[in-house]
DNA sequence: ATTGAATATGAGACTAAATCTCAATTATAA
DNA sequence: TTATAATTGAGATTTAGTCTCATATTCAAT
C-alpha cells in the first residue's frame, strides 16, 4: 500500500442527503458535552468544525495541519482529546489500514459501513449489508455479549489491481 | 480494557486435532520459504517453533522476551521480520485489540475466526460463523475484490462485565 | 457583569512500537 | 570448498500517540 488512501463510496453507503444537516450533527456533539459536563470551547469547535466540513478518513495529524494552515490554532494533544470525544458519541470511527498508525472518519448517526482495502492502491470501498449486520447482532445475543461497536476489514486486491497479473 | 487480555475459545473454534501435527505446520513453512528462495535459519526456527507451541494471542516484543528467557539469542529485528513471513503465509494473524500495538495470533491452516473483544475485561472471545464468512465472499464478489483476508472484530462488554451496571 | 471552581489547553518532554541501517555472518547450491 | 545471495544484530531512528502541569477558559451562580 504505496499510495495516499482514497474512499470510494459505494452503493448501501450513499451521500448524506438534506434531512441531515452538518449543524444538527454538530448539535449532537454539543449535547453530548452537555451531559458530560464538558464544555465547548473554541479548540473543540474547531476540531469538529474540521472533520464535519470534510469527507473520507483521514490521519489525526491531518487535522492539526489543516487547522494550522487554515484557521486556529488547536495543540496536537487537543486534536486528539477531541477525536476520543467523538469517538465516545460516535460521530467518529476509527479505522486502521494495516499501516502502523489509525485513520479516522465522520460517520452520520446510524450510518457505519464496512471497508474493502485494497492492499495494491490503498484504494478504500465503503459497504453496508444489513444481513450481515443482523448475523453480527445474533452472534452477539448467542454469546450474551453487549456490542458497542465493530470494525469489518476486508483486505485484498481492488477490481483494478486485480486484473493486473501479479 | 485495563487488564492483560486474555483468550477463550468459543465453539466454532475448536482446539485443534491430532490430524494436523506441529510439524506439518511447520513444513509448510519450511516449504514457503523454498519456495520464495528464502532460507531457514536458526533464528526463524527459533521464532517458528516458540510461537506453534505457545498459545493465544501474544505481542511480538513478548516473544522476544520468551526467546531471550527460554533458548536462543534472536534479535526484535528479526522477530518482527519473520512475523511479517508468517502473515504472509497465513499461519500467524495479526489481531488489533483497541490498544497502540498489534497482537498476533497462530492459526492452523484454514481455521480462521473472528473476535469478540471485552473493552472492560480483556477478554476475547473467538468465534466462527461460516454463513458471515459466505456473505463476505459475496460482497467481494458483487465489488470485483479478490480478498486475501479479513478481520472482523466487535467490541463491547462480555456476559460477566454487561452484568456489572455501568 | 463578576466571580469561582471545575474543566480545558498547549508546549514540549516522554513513551512505546516498529522500522531502518549496514557491517558482519550464514545458508545453500554448484 | 567456494561464491553469493540472503540474513542477522545492535542500536539509532522514526512514528504515533500520551502525559505533565502551569496557565487559561468556560459557565453557572450570584
Amino acid at each position: 500500500m504505496r499510495r495516499p488512501a482514497q474512499t470510494s463510496r459505494a452503493a448501501g453507503a450513499p451521500a448524506r442527503g438534506a434531512e441531515q444537516s452538518e449543524s444538527s450533527e454538530k448539535k449532537l456533539f454539543v449535547d453530548f458535552l452537555l451531559d458530560k459536563n464538558l464544555k465547548l470551547t473554541r479548540q473543540r469547535e474547531a476540531v469538529v468544525d474540521e472533520i464535519f466540513g470534510g469527507s473520507g478518513h483521514f490521519e489525526a495529524e491531518e487535522i492539526v495541519q489543516r487547522l494550522k494552515l487554515n484557521r486556529s490554532r488547536v495543540s496536537r494533544a487537543t486534536v486528539y482529546r477531541t477525536l476520543e470525544l467523538l469517538l465516545e458519541c460516535k460521530l467518529v470511527e476509527r479505522l486502521e489500514l494495516g499501516g502502523t498508525g489509525s485513520y479516522y472518519e465522520h460517520v452520520h448517526p446510524g450510518e457505519h459501513h464496512d471497508h474493502l482495502i485494497c492492499t495494491q492502491c490503498g484504494n478504500v470501498i465503503e459497504f453496508h449489508n444489513e444481513k450481515l449486520e443482523n448475523m453480527q447482532a445474533e452472534i452477539c445475543n448467542n454469546f450474551d455479549f453487549q456490542e458497542t461497536h465493530h470494525s469489518l476489514r476486508i483486505f485484498g486486491l481492488c477490481s483494478k489491481c486485480g486484473q493486473i497479473p501479479q
